[in-house]
RNA sequence: GGGCGCGUGGCCUAGCCAGGACAUGGCGGCAGCCUCCUAAGCUGCAAGUCGCGGGUUCGAAUCCCGCCGCGCCCGCCA
């Protein structure tokens, strides 16, 4: 157990020998290290909730790691040893390493579904969210002991894809771009403009769509072949943001094993379906879902099955291999989302927990691939490139170690500007935004850490039994290190990895005090100070890891 | 028209689920800090009807109702 979470329990063990239904809250740093709220239990007890914190307060003894208790205001406020904390925590970085803050292993399986776009063409900025939430989520649980495998649901026979092969096998268009997912893409958007204006072209790509349905195995081949090149041009982008994918599920599998129909049939034999003729469709309005929509149709009138039976039957086929489901989606599928679920529940099934994002538009409309009103994952990450090249040559730096960093800077800028704000949130991008070097940004967490790299390469440090801290700059960067456990496990339970972002932000920012307040090298508490350096680099560099972002020596 | 989400200083944002301690922080603005471990840093100042109106409560940014604005969805598309 970590030196936060034992003085948490001390508190919950004394609390609970007076009270049941223990919520502690962390206060603000200045006030308290835990507080204990009342105000719940006042009408219970009939007493002012100061009266309570008082009383509470009164009878809980002092322990191990709780020095001091006071009651303020409706609160009991529990003060920690900061020296007992401080050593125990120094000593715990110290010797866990990359390990801190993690948990044992606990044996659940997850898997995270994220990115799945089409592979009809290059990622836009719009649909960066996507991979970069749930890497970030994946890494975080992973930290946290679970079993964790991503999955990339490849929509291999859908109209975009059908509409990306039309066009390479009936057009010949030049393209300057070598990148395939930029070569091709030209395919996808002069197919979906002649398959607007013209019925044949229409009904031919329709044709297509409808033998992927029907199973045909040589076709979905040949189509493999053509997006199999655009798809990996997505995980070349990705790649370069430090996302990989562990694994990739072809939605025909699930036609060309036959599950779709037994889901179907399943289904259709349930009191809520109906028929259309061949149309197969559940009645959902029994479930709160009203208006149009309320019917959730499985098949077409001509037998073949629509996407959200094939979804239905990827998530049966997901949920015999793990124990929890996360999805990462755009909020257009919210109500696709919520109907498969319906559909799960009504057999028996287990259902998958969504992370829904609000989209990324540009200050002049909606992203649209097909209007050219649009920025590209690829754009963006060549502009922060060039940004950050040029931060780089302004502090002297040249050749390959001046790459090597505006690599890092650039794409950390890009990682945590997308993953530190509320995935429920619209963003507008803009570029001064996107591309911060500054203030709550990832260089300035990067920054930290190489400023702990600096200090570190020019005095040997010697690890001792034990260490003392004084200064409040030491002690309040401390409590932020003994407390990143804390925040690992928050965001685990909330799915929220904004929580490690605003962390790092956070403990860079309580450095950077220490930084202006302790001399480390040359005073006379250098060895103490080292280790703090030591442990604040490592914390650094651990949730950084977490938000995949790389820790710099030196920038 | 119906459903879901969002609305916090000029701009962006935390807090909202589990109501209470002076509403978090960043960008931008203004004024400062490099004879001292990297100034991608630090300090100070100005700037807020927490969309609007009701309600519940001793107490509401937080819960409830209504309204307004914005986004997304409402296809036998994916």
């Amino acid at each position: 157990m970590y030196p936060f979470e034992a003085f948490e329990e001390e508190i919950k063990e004394r609390l609970s020998l007076i009270v049941k239904n223990i919520k502690l809250e962390l206060p603000p740093e200045e006030i308290a290290d835990m507080a204990f709220p009342c105000f719940s239990l006042a009408r219970e007890w009939k007493k002012s909730p100061e009266e309570i914190a008082n009383e509470i307060a009164e009878k809980i003894e002092r322990g191990e790691y709780i020095e001091r208790i006071e009651a303020v205001k409706g609160y009991v406020n529990f003060f920690i040893d900061s020296k007992k904390l401080a050593n125990e925590t120094i000593k715990s970085i110290l010797k866990m390493k990359d390990k801190f803050g993690s948990y044992e292993s606990n044996g659940i399986k997850i898997i995270v579904e994220h990115t799945s776009a089409n592979p009809n063409g290059p990622l836009h900025v719009g649909r960066a969210r996507n991979p970069i939430i749930g890497d970030t989520i994946a890494r975080i649980l992973k930290f946290g002991g679970y079993d964790v495998t991503t999955q990339y649901y490849v929509d291999d026979m859908g109209k975009q894809v059908a509409a990306l092969f039309w066009g390479t096998k009936n057009l010949s268009i030049e393209s300057k771009a070598t990148k395939p997912d930029h070569k091709y893409v030209v395919y996808y958007q002069e197919a979906t403009k002649l398959m607007e204006k013209n019925e044949k072209v229409k009904e031919e790509i329709e044709e297509i769509i409808m033998e992927c349905e029907r199973g045909n195995k040589e076709l979905l081949e040949e189509i493999k072949k053509v997006y199999q090149p655009v798809l990996e041009g997505i995980l070349a982008s990705l790649k370069r943001l430090n996302i990989s994918i562990d694994e990739f599920v072809e939605e025909s599998k699930f036609v060309i094993d036959g599950s779709v129909y037994e889901v179907i049939e399943k289904l259709a034999s349930m009191p809520q379906a109906g028929r259309e003729g061949k149309a197969i469709y559940l009645m959902l309005d029994e479930f709160g879902i009203h208006g149009r929509n309320k019917k959730f149709y499985l098949t077409r009138s001509n037998g073949t099955s629509l996407y959200a039976a094939r979804d239905i039957a990827y998530h049966i086929w997901k949920g015999e291999r793990a124990d929890i489901m996360i999805n990462v989606l755009g909020e257009d599928h919210k109500l696709e989302a919520k109907q498969v679920e319906i559909a799960l529940k009504l057999l028996k099934k287990k259902v998958p927990e969504a992370i829904f994002y609000s989209f990324v538009s540009l200050p002049e409309g909606r992203m649209s691939t097909r209007r050219g009103r649009v920025v590209y994952l690829d754009d963006l990450i060549e502009e922060a490139l060039e940004r950050a090249m040029k931060e780089v040559e302004k502090r002297g730096m040249a050749g390959e170690k001046a790459a090597r960093i505006a690599n890092a800077v650039a794409m950390g800028a890009i990682r945590y500007n997308i993953i530190k704000v509320s995935p429920d949130k619209a963003i507008v991008f803009k570029w001064e935004d996107a591309l911060n070097f500054e203030g709550e940004s990832a260089p300035f967490i990067q920054y930290a850490h190489a400023r702990c790299s600096s200090i570190l390469k020019k005095a040997e440090f010697e690890e001792k039994s034990s260490y003392e801290f004084e200064h409040p700059s030491e002690i309040r960067l401390i409590k932020t290190l003994a407390k990143f456990p804390y925040f690992v496990k928050k965001s685990i339970s909330s799915r929220n990895p904004s929580l490690i972002a605003n962390y790092a932000f956070q403990l860079a920012s309580h450095f950077n005090a220490f930084y202006r307040d302790c001399r480390v090298i040359g005073s006379d508490k250098q060895n103490d100070r080292l280790a703090l350096v030591k442990a604040t680099k490592q914390v650094i560099k651990n949730s950084l890891n977490l938000l995949g972002i790389e820790a710099l020596e030196e920038m």
